[in-house]
DNA sequence: GGCCTGATTGTTGAG
DNA sequence: CTCAACAATCAGGCC
């Protein structure tokens, strides 16, 4: 029970030399989800998202005015950085129950993939 | 009318 | 060890 019990371990320690946007379009397939998860279990929100699904909503409330997530993702940015790490522990253990689950999935994926091959089968649809 | 982008940080997988 | 791409959201912008 240690391994992830101190949930925020937001490993600092990660300067990122590549201060490079992805040019101007990312190659995101945003279309439609397809069924990837098949096989490829997609990421969990992170704390940041749980938060912001908070944050959101109250800030939309305090701002009516306010367009679209841009806006509030900046915002939700800056409070984030100025939020206690207490609190945001908070969210970082939601976030750590969920990375435990996608954490077991991505092993089954895993371990499907090098024990067999990828016959798409697809039988169904 | 329909599809895509943009911005936020965190997290994980692969090389 | 390090990078890179992706996770939700949502409204506006473009052809």
């Amino acid at each position: 029970m240690k391994t992830r019990s101190s949930a925020a371990a937001p490993a600092p320690a990660r300067s990122v030399p590549a201060p490079a946007r992805r040019a101007t379009t990312k190659p995101r397939a945003k279309k439609k989800p397809l069924k990837d998860d098949r096989n490829k279990p997609k990421k969990p929100p992170t704390a940041f998202f749980y938060f912001l699904e908070d944050f959101r909503k109250t800030y939309q409330q305090e701002n009516p005015d306010v367009k679209s997530m841009r806006d509030i993702g900046k915002a939700c940015g800056e409070k984030w950085k100025t939020m206690s790490f207490e609190e945001k522990v908070a969210y970082y253990d939601i976030a750590t129950e969920k990375r435990a689950e996608f954490e077991r999935a991505m092993a089954e994926y895993i371990k499907r993939k090098e024990s067999g091959d990828f016959s798409e089968e697809s039988d169904y649809e």
